[in-house]
Parts: C-alpha cells; structure tokens; sequence
RNA sequence: CGGGACGUGGCGCAGUUUGGCAAGCGCGCUUGCUUUGGGAGCAAGAGGUCGUGAGUUCAAAUCUCACCGUCCCGACCA
C-alpha cells in the first residue's frame, strides 16, 4: 500500500477525551474515531487489526468443528419476551418500534435468536453435539462507556453457542473451548489470566472468565503472588483467617453523637478508625428484611449475601424508609436490642471486641459493643468483599488488588434457554430431551486496545507481527532512493509481504515518528546508507536492532525476519 | 443514577472572573521559495452559526434560564 493514498489520520497531539494509553494512543494514532460515547468507526488501518483479529479467531473456532453463520442484528421483541430477558435485561437493552410498531431491540448477545433457530432445525441426538458462532455486532447501551473501544455500547463480538444432549457433553465441549480460547490469545500475544465468574444476568451454572490484567481495567481482581490464588473482586472469598481479639471486654457505654450519621463523621468524631466501627445496613430480599452487619472499613458484598441465605433478590433500603420502618433514624441503627429483623454478621466482626455502633436513638452511639455478650447474631458468613492487604485465604499471605479487563467469558448456559424457548431433541430411545446449551463470547474489537496495553511504548504502538496492520514500512529519505524504494515495495508485494510505502511527500523524520506510532514491526529505511554502502538499513520495532541488507537479499532476509518476530 | 469537569476552525488551547474595536495562538491544511536520517524555516492563503434555544442589554464567546453533547470518579454491568 501506498502511503499516500492511504488514509492515515495520526494526530500531533494526544486527544483530550482519552485517559487509557490504549485508548489515546488508537486515537492518536487514527485507528478509530469516536462519532458518539461509546460508538466509534474504524479507520482502515484499525479495521486491517480487527481483520487479523478476527482471521485468528476464524481459524480457531473453523479448526475446532465450530460453523460460522451470521445473526441479525436487530432482533423482534417477542423472543426476549418468551426468554424473560425482556424485564430482565434492564436498561442495556435498546428497544424501538418499527414502522408497524412492532417491538424490536438490538441484539446485546444472541442466545434466544439462535435457540429458536437450532429449536427448528434439530430433532435428533445424532445431530449433537452442534457449536455454531458468529462474529457480529452487539450493541449494549451502557450506563457509562468507558476507555474507548475497552467497553464501548456497539462492539464486535465472537460469540459461539454449542448444543449438547447431556451435562457431560456440555462440560467436555466447554473444556474444549477453552483450549481453543487458549491458543487464540497466545496467537494475539496477549497476557491472561482464567478466573472463576460469576453468571450473573446470563444464567446457567459454571462460568469462567479470561482476564488481562492490567491498569486501564475496569474489573477488579484478588491476587495471591505466593499461593497463585486469583479470583474476581465479588467472587473472591474473605475466610477470616485473623486470631480472634484477646482484648478485655469493656463496659458498654452511650456516647452523645449530635447529627454524626456517616462511618466517616464518627471516626472523626470519636478519633478512632473505621475498623473499630460496625455498620448496620437494612435490605429487602422477597423472603423478609434484614439487617446486615459489616465493619465500618467494609463493603458488603450482595451477592454473598443471597447465597448465605438463599435469595434471588436483595436490595438495600433507602435511607427515607428506614425510620418509617423501624421509627430509629438512619445513621443511627445498631444491634443492641434491635429486635425488628434478623441480623446477618460478617465473619469479621464475630472476631473484633469493643466495637462503636449506632444506639438505636437519635444523636446516640454505643462504644464497647461486642457480639454474642451484647446481641445474638441470626446468620454469621463471609458477606463483604476483601481489602487489600486482607490475608490470603488458603495461604494467609497477604493479598493485592488488581484490575483486569475482561477478553472473553465462558458459560455453561445448562437449560435456561432452551427449556424456555422451548428447544428439545429425540434421544436415543425416541424420549424427548432439553438441549444443555453452552455460550462463549470473545470481545473482538476491545482486544486491539487490550493488546495495547501490553505492547506500548512512549513511542506508541508496538504491533506483536500477527496482529500487526502491515508487517514492513519503507521509508526513502532521498530523491535518488526514490525508485529503489519502489523496486522493493513491489518485491515485498509479489512476496506477500504486507508492505506500507510512505511515499507521502513529508521530512523523513515525521515518517518515521508516524511508523513508530502506528507501531508496524519493520522499517525499512533507503537512504543515505544505500548511497554510499548499496544496502537497505532495516529497523525493528521493538528492539530498534538494525541490519543491513542489499536488494538482491531484502526479500528473503524480510521473511526470515518476520518468521521469527514476536 | 450520584459527584466532578468540560463544549471556541480538523487537533490542542487562550479569551469568559470585570460584556465593548475585526474572535486569537500553536499544530495540521493550500501555494511558493529554501531545507531534507527522527514531528524544518520564511512568506502568502483557506478554514469559525464560539454546543443549541430563549432571555437580559445600545452591545453577548463572556451575564441568566432551559436543553443537548462529551469526559472522569463512584454505583451498576454478559
């Protein structure tokens, strides 16, 4: 390709709007452009890394067994109805009438569409197991985007489904899966890591997720460096691995609190640290409310409180409600003689002595609070999320906090789609069954950024060779190496050597710095060097080595090159 | 959804507090000359409903109100 009838759009500056390095350095280096938050066009050279992307993807999912098809994109509303995920999705999913106002969405994922379709297409066991995918867009409309392409509203997604006719089946294929998500990241050069997940809003039993960890992430993560624990921040387990305190039990005592509502107030007030504090927070769940105890330092964790006791739905009471439901004001709720819901406890606290807690009155706290002597817990468990520097739970080091970005998720769906959708199949002995579905998406258009983030210097980009948009850049920095250049582009070409002329009419050094930006792997540089020597100086991206070759040895020496490269 | 910041040629910004000449600067773009190995110099140009609407005023980028859009933190989230 000609440089100069390219179209490149690198910038001097870094744009404003961006905070991620991955994100400023798409944008400077004129792989995308934002048209609205969350909705970004590729330019072409973007769109040749989303095509090496998706190629490897291909490649995997083809060589797998897995059938690529196409879904639509908009999708009638009537099938997200019949799955429930019309109420359930929430506000993520666009909806819009048609010219006839019937009901339609943007497809977030495609799972109801495709049940329905393999519902009519397969009758019979021999026809299992079946994974079907597609490489589609979804549009999801997100309360915040963020980091560009990291979680945009209308993003380029692999997304593959499998049919299976039992459990086993279904846990075998998605062991495969995995394998193949394995060497699809090591083909795109990226750092991951595998972490349990929880299903959340897809349904179904097991679910793991790939994970790259880095800054600009947006999931948090528990790590263990000694015992090589890792686990998603809601998912990570707080086993109280801390001595019970021997402290004295002192006398419980009142203390005057004028208008001190927050953890923060009474700290500051009493001088002491929110450790020594115990929240008590009010919830719903659709079996009774509840009152739910953490130390102040803490943060529950909802979703270990529906575990612990066996709901689907727990919601935190507002703060104007409290007083109507209880007659004490909030900022000033504790345990001592509340009679009026069960207390749920944290780990946690069963372990401290002489805590700070509200005293059921206005204006009133209690200091030296203990449980057990002062109030009898209902339900004690592991409800909060972990801190940093928490100990480990299998190994007692302490842990860190990390953030990570999610690549790809795995689900083992079961029947929740196709029980509901109505998708069953004749089994050997002609008895009909319910198909166990599995689901596994790939985020294609946030990897680029990803891949970034691990492939950057203050350069810019730093293409790993498979992804990269082209493999070789000639840059000749003079009039008489003019038609050399040209000589070799060609060669490269005939080679099937993804080849980048710059032949734009620009000082040598923009050239250069434009390359090094866009971050393709080679330059090859015709200039004074070819003047005076006859040789072609080539320099790599990532190690700035740089050789000397002739013309006659450019192609062979290219391909040896690029065979090894990262 | 809560908190914060912002919106001025393609990009990055100044100007807004205290309303007042003709709306500026750098980069980029066009033309010419000189330069030419890591974002050159000089000269001449093109390019703007100052986010939108209403209002106050002799006069609005600047003040008031409403709306729209964008980014960041948090909450939320396959």
């Amino acid at each position: 390709m000609r440089a100069s009838r390219y179209l490149i759009s690198t910038t001097r500056e870094f744009p404003r709007e961006a905070e991620y390095i991955s994100h400023k350095l798409m944008l400077k280096a004129g792989l995308i452009k934002k048209v609205a938050a969350g909705i970004y066009s590729f330019f072409p050279l973007g769109y040749r890394v989303l095509a090496k992307i998706s190629s490897i993807v291909r490649e995997e999912m083809d060589n797998f067994g897995a059938q690529e098809l196409l879904l639509p994109f908009m999708q009638p509303a009537r099938l997200w109805k019949k799955s429930g995920r019309w109420t359930e999705y929430g506000d993520e999913l666009i909806r819009f009438q048609d010219r006839k106002r019937t009901e339609f969405i943007l497809g977030p994922t495609h799972e109801e569409i495709i049940t329905e379709l393999v519902k009519k297409e397969i009758t019979s066991y021999k026809q299992l197991p079946l994974t079907l995918y597609q490489i589609q867009i979804k549009f999801r409309d997100e309360q915040r985007p963020r980091g560009g392409v990291i979680r945009a509203r209308e993003f380029l997604m692999k997304d593959a489904y499998s049919f299976c006719q039992d459990k086993r089946a279904l846990e075998l294929n998605y062991e495969e899966m995995k394998k193949v998500y394995e060497k699809i990241f090591s083909r795109c050069s990226l750092n991951y890591k595998i972490v349990e997940a929880s299903p959340g809003a897809m349904g179904g039993e097991k679910s793991e997720e790939f994970i790259a960890l880095s800054d600009s992430g947006e999931d948090r993560l528990v790590e263990c460096k000694k015992c090589g624990y890792l686990a998603k921040m809601e998912m990570a387990e707080s086993l109280e691995t801390e001595e019970r305190k021997k402290e004295e039990l002192k006398e419980i005592k009142e203390v005057y609190t004028p208008q001190v509502r927050s953890i923060k107030e009474l700290c500051k007030f009493l001088n002491i640290s929110p450790a020594k504090t115990i929240k008590t927070i009010l919830y719903e769940t659709e079996k009774e409310p509840v009152a739910v105890l953490v130390r102040g330092d803490h943060q529950i964790n909802e979703e270990k409180i529906k575990k612990l006791m066996k709901v689907t739905r727990v919601n935190i009471i507002e703060e104007n409600l409290v007083k109507e439901m209880t007659g004490i004001e909030a900022g000033f709720l504790g345990p001592v003689e509340f009679d009026k819901f069960k207390l749920i406890v944290d780990n946690a606290i069963i372990r401290g002595r002489n805590f700070v807690t509200g005293g059921n009155k206005k204006d009133i706290h209690l200091v030296n609070v203990n449980p057990e002597r002062d109030f009898k817990p209902d339900i004690v468990g592991d409800i909060r999320f972990p801190l940093a520097n928490d100990k480990c739970p299998f190994c007692k080091n302490r842990i860190e906090i990390k953030r990570g970005i999610e690549l790809a998720h795995l689900f083992q769906l079961g029947q929740r789609y196709s029980q509901r959708l109505g998708a069953f199949f004749l089994n050997k002995k002609g008895k009909k069954e319910t198909l166990e579905m599995g689901c596994y998406g790939i985020g294609i258009s946030r990897l680029p950024a990803v891949i970034i983030e691990q492939n950057h210097d203050k350069k810019g980009i730093i293409w790993p060779k498979k992804i990269a948009p082209f493999q070789v850049a000639i840059v000749s920095t003079n009039q008489e190496t003019l038609k050399i250049a040209e000589r070799v582009y060609h060669k490269l070409n005939e080679a099937g050597i993804e080849t980048l002329w710059d032949d734009r009419e620009l000082r040598a050094g923009v050239k250069f710095q434009d390359i090094d930006l866009i971050g393709i792997p080679f330059k090859l540089i015709i200039g004074n060097t070819f003047l005076k020597e006859r040789k072609i100086e080539i320099k790599e991206r990532r190690e700035e080595r740089i050789k000397k070759v002739s013309v006659e040895e450019v192609v062979q020496k290219m391909e040896e090159l690029i065979k090894d490269a990262k």
